[in-house]
DNA sequence: CTAACATATGAATGTTTGTTCATATGTCGA
DNA sequence: TCGACATATGAACAAACATTCATATGTTAG
């Protein structure tokens, strides 16, 4: 195998074809990027908590803060980042604004992790 | 209904029960900063792309950080990180030490994230 | 024991991010 | 139209975070 392209370490012949393995089965880059945006969205523990109430109820903004325990202001923020990627949608009703989950993907997406969290 | 808890917006009717419900099924405060503490942990590409390389095969730091194009201490910063949550395990043979997945959960929580983004 | 290599780690740095305050926008009743 | 209420948003600040550099620890060969 003459010289392939450099390694660091000196342990090529055990990974050389896994290295090729991985590099054929990696999504591309930019898919990746977007998935850790994803995840990074579910962890704020601001939005897992907005994210439970949604889970039982459709609340509006100042239901919310009250529950949470947090300034209006806060919530109105994450819920825009919630809504950015399109985790919850909202609905007019007169003054208020009511939230919604967007899906329920979103419901299997944080059970998923609540079961790795549970063990 | 007299004087219930104050609320912020003058629409008590509609979900005073339904807060009820809702407090009544958020599981309790710690557990849900912990799956953010999870999740957070996906939350950084850097991350992912190990996790992604490490769903092909075992490999060691310095592999990774070739495969991955970033310094090698960068890595092994990450991969603290990863080990502490454990996402994933390690084995040192020689000089080098090998990573791999702590276990299949990782893989399931992340490929239900993929599915969300490939909408 | 020493040199060379692989990995880990602490400190420093630049960036990102969540919350707050102040204020703007939007809605409705009077 | 005006005032009261609900929500949204920009700027500012502090805390959290990822990467880098320098260096320490651990391992093996000679």
């Amino acid at each position: 195998m003459a010289e392939k392209q450099q390694e660091c370490c000196e342990v090529f012949q055990i990974h050389e074809e896994a290295v090729q393995e991985v590099l054929k089965h990696m999504p591309d880059e930019n898919k990746l990027y977007d998935l850790a945006e994803v995840f990074k969205i579910f962890g704020d523990s601001t939005r897992i908590r907005i994210l439970y109430v949604l889970f039982e109820a459709e609340v509006c903004v100042c239901d919310l803060a009250q529950l949470l325990n947090m300034k209006q202001s806060a919530i109105s923020h994450q819920l825009k980042i919630l809504k950015q990627a399109k985790l919850v949608k909202s609905r007019r009703e007169g003054k208020s604004v009511f939230y919604s989950l967007a899906d329920d993907h979103v419901r299997t997406i944080i059970n998923q992790g609540m079961e790795h969290v549970e063990e």
